[in-house]
DNA sequence: AGCACGCCGACT
DNA sequence: GTCGGCGTGCTC
């Protein structure tokens, strides 16, 4: 027998099956084991794809596997599938999904956590006991102590009676040690019960379990219950002895959201995600490969869990842009959830109160089928949201940030002892720094970027590369020392604010005030217990938590969103805003929500503020129709870095050539084409140039294919090409 | 990606 | 003379 390697090497050259002769020592194999082979003059891992009879490859190249590394395959045949899947659709190479989905802990060997515990052998130690010398008062203190708690830590028993006694009852035979596996992380054990759904819930657990042959979205408004849905479906899936996988927004998957689904399902469920460390994520791993956790919750790279059988897929939030996986290898959650449904045949679940509009389209297209949850579970009505024209407030003389009306509003909720909530998009102090007298803002010397003054560090800093500068004092073109400040940022909101309301308690949370994963805890923590008091944050404020004292919601710069350079821009501003304003008014208080713009008349804010998705949909596919955007569209951005300016310029125009005979053949099935250095054109030193194309979907196969295969001819040790489709974002 | 092979410059 | 620079080519 012969088997197709695929070797364990990060390069394109070496990307496809290498054949090898099974030995008699490793007759057992299947795809999926990770082997040991020799490769070139050294010895390497790699996995095995498939096993065939025969193979072309000339008998004196032709060497055999060393040995098998694992005693299971750690890649499931489910996943073979998939890898192969994404080398086609997604043009990723074998060697990419093999590490998508054999985590590195597990590859690197990271070890199991073990705990010594000490117990008594049997009751022999009584005669022990009597035959010791009295001056020991420890070791019958140690025994008897054992005899009551059972077991005990090796460490906690050394700290109370010394480690030489422990050790003279170990070598005595008295005591004997036992080593556990423990798991890093935590699991408690199931507590809570599930708790009655209302009439609409039902129907959308029914809709949801019958839907095994197309994706379902669950179109509920925030509030209307749709994680006790989720749990519903999970617990029935779970009856049937089938796993669950539930993917939420890395930024949702806070601690509370952990304890919901472990009080529900004790140690059934493991959690995924970036934050964990090394341990916990191997840990966890293991635990779902070896079936000891059916239920895995997780953010986007959950996907590729290694669940057997599973009985469904769950992406809750589903437009969020999180389930785009920006950096290599990218891929797109939906896409892998959609094969794994399918090779599963099982329901997939796309939940939102927002959905995204090519989702959505897809439910008017039949699809995907749809299940809708319009009303609250606590029947309450959505908080009003009023819109505040920012033109208005200067033509009145007020040309701070902050409106009369939500400045007003603040104050009475701080008098009510309610806490308040302020989103901005923006984070540091001031955008950027500019002199008075030239006009001369400080750059980033690595990258093509305004530098961002961060007052409570005291320093300019490049929000693309991270590097720090000093603050400008002095103009350092023509020495003045009059320096304007650019667009506020959330640390000159909360220094505006603690001026406005000298009393109140402020708490700032962005990425720049959250030094680990615990700090965003402790920040969201120290806020709830607090009253009154204001969270002023950016996008981290608008999802994953739950504060019933929240009565105002200020939006202080909704247009942020609404300009930025995207063809999704309407939709995402719909859907932070409808996010945002979710969290004010979750318990008894009535909620409201000041939305500051300079457009107050525009579509978006008209529909939004009366959270009326069916109407903003309407507008925006008309928009993407005419406009010939997805879904009606596919658009594809190709990015070329290089160091060398001229190698990536070069290589651009060179493409550029090439692409263009696409005009002739597609057609009118070609809508555009243009090449242009990146609005951002330089990050970390590379030179960054982008062709964006946009195509009908009839064609997107045959072009793409086009596409990788010219790419293919291009690609350089010192140049890097990224494809990117329906990019949400050309920066 | 790694590693070997190979062909030219500046050193004890 | 040879030590070592990194260009090119191959890995079942």
């Amino acid at each position: 027998m012969i088997a197709e390697v695929i070797v364990d090497v990060l390069s394109s050259e070496v990307d496809k099956v290498f054949d090898y002769k099974i030995p008699s020592s490793c007759l057992n194999l299947t795809p999926g084991y990770r082997v040991l082979v020799p490769f070139g003059n050294r010895k390497i891992e790699g996995y095995v794809m498939s096993l065939k009879q025969n193979t072309d490859c000339p008998e004196e190249k032709l060497k055999s596997i060393i040995s098998i590394l694992d005693d299971k395959p750690l890649i499931i045949p489910e996943m073979i599938e998939l890898i192969k899947f994404m080398k086609e659709k997604l043009y990723l190479r074998i060697i990419d999904g093999i590490r998508l989905i054999v985590p590195s802990q597990v590859r690197n060997k990271v070890n199991f956590k073990v705990e010594r515990n000490i117990l008594l052998k049997d009751d022999k130690y009584k005669d022990y006991l009597a035959k010791l010398s009295k001056r020991n008062k420890n070791i019958p203190l140690m025994c008897h102590f054992l005899k009551e708690v059972g077991k005990c830590k090796y460490n906690i028993l050394v700290k109370k009676f010394g480690s030489a006694n422990v050790s003279q009852l170990l070598k005595d035979g008295i005591v004997i040690e036992e080593k556990t596996r423990v798991n890093r992380l935590e699991h408690t054990d199931k507590i809570s019960q599930s708790i009655n759904l209302t009439k609409i819930q039902k129907n959308a657990v029914e809709d949801i379990l019958n839907s095994k042959d197309k994706p379902i979205v669950l179109f509920g408004v925030t509030g209307s219950g749709k994680t006790e849905v989720y749990m519903h479906v999970i617990e029935k899936v779970l009856n049937q002895g089938k796993g669950a996988l539930m993917l939420v927004p890395e930024i949702s998957l806070t601690p509370q959201m952990v304890r919901l689904f472990n009080n529900r399902f004790g140690k059934d469920v493991a959690v995924l995600h970036s934050a964990l460390s090394i341990g916990e994520k191997h840990d966890e791993w293991l635990r779902i490969f070896n079936d000891e956790a059916k239920i895995v919750v997780g953010a986007r790279s959950g996907i590729f869990a290694p669940i057997k059988n599973i009985g469904v897929i769950i992406i809750d939030e589903e437009h969020d842009g999180s389930y785009i996986s920006e950096s290599n290898p990218r891929f797109f959650t939906h896409d892998i959830a959609r094969f794994r449904a399918r090779y599963n045949h099982c329901p997939l679940v796309l939940g939102s109160a927002t959905p995204s509009i090519e989702t959505f389209y897809k439910t008017q297209t039949k699809e995907y089928n749809l299940t809708e949850m319009p009303t609250r579970v606590n029947e309450k009505p959505m908080p009003k949201i009023e819109i505040v024209d920012m033109c208005n407030e200067f033509k009145n003389g007020n040309n701070t940030i902050l409106s009369t009306t939500l400045l007003d509003k603040i104050d009475r909720e701080i008098k009510n002892k309610n806490q308040i909530i302020l989103f901005l998009n923006r984070r540091g102090f001031s955008s950027y720094l500019m002199c008075r007298e030239c006009s001369y803002i400080p750059k980033c010397t690595e990258c093509d970027a305004n530098l961002v003054y961060h007052k409570d560090e005291g320093v300019l800093k490049c929000h693309f590369c991270g590097k720090k500068f000093k603050v400008l004092t002095k103009c350092p073109n023509c020495g003045s020392d009059s320096i304007k400040l650019g667009a506020t940022g959330t640390q000159q909101i909360v220094e505006l604010i603690s001026k406005h309301f000298e009393n109140v308690e402020i708490f700032r949370l962005d990425n720049d005030s959250i030094k680990n994963k615990n700090s965003y805890n402790e920040i969201l923590n120290n806020f709830g217990k607090t009253k009154p008091a204001i969270l002023v944050g950016t996008q981290m404020v608008t999802k994953g938590h739950d504060f019933p004292n929240v009565s105002l919601v200020g939006i202080i710069d909704a247009d942020i969103s609404l300009f930025n350079y995207s063809y999704k821009a309407n939709e995402t501003t719909f859907q932070l805003i409808t996010q945002v304003s979710g969290r004010a008014g979750r318990s008894d208080i009535t909620g409201e929500v000041v939305l500051q713009t300079y457009v107050p008349r525009n579509p978006v804010y008209l529909t939004s503020a009366n959270y009326d998705y069916n109407k903003f949909y309407e507008k925006e596919i008309n928009l993407r129709e005419t406009t010939k955007f997805p879904p009606f569209a596919k658009i594809v951005r190709i990015l070329l870095t290089s160091e060398d300016d001229n190698l990536a310029k070069e290589t651009t125009h060179k493409l550029i050539i090439n692409l263009k005979d696409f005009r002739i053949k597609y057609k009118e099935k070609f809508f555009f084409l243009e090449a242009m250095k990146s609005p951002v054109n330089k990050i970390k030193n590379k030179h960054r140039y982008q062709i964006v194309l946009r195509f009908a979907n009839e064609v997107e196969d045959e072009v793409l294919n086009e596409i990788y295969t010219l790419l293919d001819k291009m690609k350089n040790n010192k140049l890097s090409i990224f494809v990117e489709i329906n990019p949400s974002s050309l920066s």
